[in-house]
DNA sequence: TCTTCATTTTTTATCGATATTTTGATAATC
DNA sequence: GATTATCAAAATATCGATAAAAAATGAAGA
């Protein structure tokens, strides 16, 4: 029933059993966290109905969602728009992140058993090899890298034994994502992102909480003071 | 234009411009923290719209950006339920709130200017007020202990210049708000709330972040106990 | 008595049409 | 010339109706 939403992914055998507003709201989701909807942008209805090739109720209802979570804001009886970039809004969104992840950090370091521990090794090692590809080639590996990256972060976390803490974390790491996407930087490595990496994964593997906090906080501070002065430009 | 909604306070005049969206989500939104709707219960669209005299479009809408929120569950074809609550949901809630209100309550106490710290003692001063009338009367001042000690902890975190921080704590709020409706034990006022109220304002005005963020974690900790034992009963 | 399957009923999801509101353009007034 | 008023055009919000799906009912067979 469902026809295939514009945007990268083919309609999968999932989507079968998902309704529209389910969709459209993922593919709403994507292009906004990707940039194919600019920061800013005005959403309009007749647009999108076209765009998506879906009538306006589960848009309205998808629009209304993501408003929710930040990435759109809706204004009343003017329609909604992709919730814009700011520099001072990064600089605070990364306060709240950091927050979270770093309390989740710990927790996951006092509960995580072995297979926790071994989920993140691994995850380490696929990042490592992303990161050294990323070094010689260009952005056709980006992708994979940014999803390396977030399976890393991820794999630290997800021991922490808190739902609400993993899903304010994701609300968040979706915002994150749109500065990170906006930016030109993640290409530019500069930094040993790499050493980051290695030193968050041997605090980890140590169990040394404090360290490991001190490591992430750092590591989020250096990322997000790049992406804030490019964003001053 | 707008009718009143099927809900305690009356059609204000900033109502008059608002969307019948926004009426419903905040009709349904106070409806589910008082308790009007019980947890678990199925929220089926011909009730609410007889109910709340209201088509099924914004109501649609509304339980969307609900159920981004956690208010509401949307099960795809099955329609939408009151989120449950759960004795397990709630120490993982406590957690992430815990989390960011310490953060908040840090970067308050480094950021905040004298209006800020005077702003927290004036709030202070009218909980200890509510506070004392709780202990001889009943359940009709219990509305606005339950504001003011609210408004105490809101004055303590808002000069974290951290819009983010203050919203993910709103939405958790929100949530915490329920389990404390839900219980019995707000009105047993065996604690003595008001010495742990003083110590944080204590903590805040001596600007020493450590011990107001302990006594806030304590604090924080010593309620959810209560009401994670009651709700084990 | 318990399944299983078909049928009915209820509930949910979606569309198309309409009413309302805002926006933009043009004219009128100070 | 700047400001306000008026009207037309566009966009948004809402409703009622319909299509689709799930749940409930009940009959037939084991």
């Amino acid at each position: 029933m469902n026809s295939t939403l514009r945007t990268s992914t083919p309609t999968t055998k999932a989507d079968e059993n998902r309704t529209l507003t389910e969709c459209v709201n993922e593919a709403l989701r994507r292009d906004i966290i990707s940039g194919a909807h600019r920061p800013g942008e005005k959403l309009r209805i007749e647009h999108l109905k076209k765009y998506y090739s879906i009538g306006p109720t589960p848009l309205r209802e998808a629009l209304q969602r993501l408003s929710a979570d930040g990435l759109v804001i809706a204004i009343g009886n003017r329609g909604f728009t992709v919730a814009p970039l700011d520099a001072e809004e990064l600089r605070d969104l990364n306060i709240a992140r950091t927050a979270l992840e770093i309390q989740a950090v710990r927790l996951s370091i006092e509960n995580g058993d072995a297979d926790w521990e071994a989920a993140v090794v691994g995850a380490a090692y696929r990042l490592s090899k992303s990161d050294a590809l990323l070094k010689t080639k260009g952005d056709d590996v980006l992708d994979d890298w940014v999803r390396a990256n977030e399976a890393f972060h991820l794999a630290t976390v997800t021991a922490c034994d808190s739902q609400w803490l993993l899903r304010m974390r994701d609300t968040l790491n979706a915002q994150y994502e749109r500065y990170r996407r906006a930016s030109v930087a993640v290409q530019r490595q500069d930094r040993e992102l790499a050493k980051e990496h290695q030193g968050i994964l041997d605090a980890v593997t140590a169990r040394d909480a404090d360290r490991a906090c001190r490591l992430v906080g750092e590591h989020f501070n250096v990322t997000t003071g790049t992406l804030i002065g490019e964003l001053s430009d």
